[in-house]
DNA sequence: CATTATGACATAGCGCTGCTATGTTATGGA
DNA sequence: TCCATAACATAGCAGCGCTATGTCATAATG
């Protein structure tokens, strides 16, 4: 039931269909109490919600491969988190929404925690500098990427502008954390491109 | 009447408390037909707090002196901005709500404008590459700190480490851009210290 | 001057929201 | 067998944004 109701809300939201109590159970058979049952009332939905975004984007992540080249790894999650939030702008709309309970918090340490060993990898495979503190550059990358992609996702910035914006700034950061600027630019657009 | 409106909504916003159609109107002796007759409903009371924001928004970007020092100039624009997000958090949330209206777009284009330029005169004064494009600089630079003010005002960072962060990732966009490394973080930490 | 049109105001009430109180039902352990 | 517990459905609450309606002051018009 918990399930049903969270794959549910995903759908409307992606349908852009306000999620709503009412509309929320209706056609699946339960009553509105359902959802204080199961979730205690909205604001434990939407938690719910936010979780199940986080994990989805967590599975989009593990399925970024391992190459031998670690910054178009690094670069490869990045591409891989811009596009889990392309394809269902609501769901992250709603997993940064503002009114976001803390609660959430571990679950979304957890994806940042795959681009913290991503950085720490490049770093210790020679590619960033040896002083490179990866938890730091792991945080700036995903702020720069959070802004592009929520202006993106709000229609401020177009999403064609997203990969070339993406691009410069990856490479920028990245470039200042000591690699080398043609050979990253390479790494970033090939993650860019699919490879 | 207007002004009255939304500056108190602009102060229940700072107070933590939920903007109501009646909580609005209650104690400044109108009814709640006001903001129907002046802004036509609550989305239109929205867009005028947006507005408002954006007013202020530029209000601190012109009280941004033009120093010799482009790159500072640039810095501190960024600096104006953390400082006038992070003072009315509430506020910066609503001006990039998700629901918000396509109308305040021009209030939003004028105050990113003080940035492009800022960026040309950077360019221009040679401190930049000379091929490097105004425009695509600016919305790489305000798309990284809007991510970074965003991360903060939800909570998500600390405002303690606002500072190194967005230090480091001007320092990257800019160098990036042609600058000279140690040159421009003396630039950005002088503006974030208040020079 | 008298009349009328217009805009701002207040009141009452509608449909919707999340939520709660209450009653019912089914399941599992003492 | 009896009962405690959890999940269910129903009805109704206060609050929300909004609208319909009536009132009143102001200003333009013949």
């Amino acid at each position: 039931m918990r399930g049903l109701l969270v794959e549910r809300a995903a759908r409307m939201l992606a349908d852009r269909e306000p999620v709503t109590l009412r509309a929320l159970v209706e056609g699946t058979g339960a009553s509105t109490m359902a959802v204080y049952t199961h979730f205690g009332g909205m604001p434990g939905l939407w938690s719910a919600v936010r979780q199940e975004g986080f994990t989805r984007l967590a599975t989009r992540l593990d399925g970024v491969a391992r190459t031998g080249d670690p910054v178009h790894d690094l670069a490869a999650l990045g591409v891989a988190y811009a596009h889990n939030a392309l394809d269902a702008p609501e769901l992250y709309r709603a997993m940064f929404d503002a009114r976001a309970d803390l609660a959430d918090a571990p679950a979304a340490d957890a994806t940042f925690e795959r681009l913290v060993t991503a950085a720490a990898r490049a770093r210790d495979a020679g590619r960033l500098a040896a002083d490179t503190d990866p938890l730091g550059l792991a945080t700036r990358y995903w702020a720069a990427g959070h802004g592009l992609v929520s202006l993106v996702v709000q229609g401020v910035l177009p999403a064609e502008s997203l990969p070339p914006l993406a691009t410069d700034t990856a490479v920028a950061l990245l470039t200042a954390a000591g690699d080398d600027p043609a050979r990253c630019r390479e790494s970033v657009q090939r993650a860019w491109a699919g490879g």
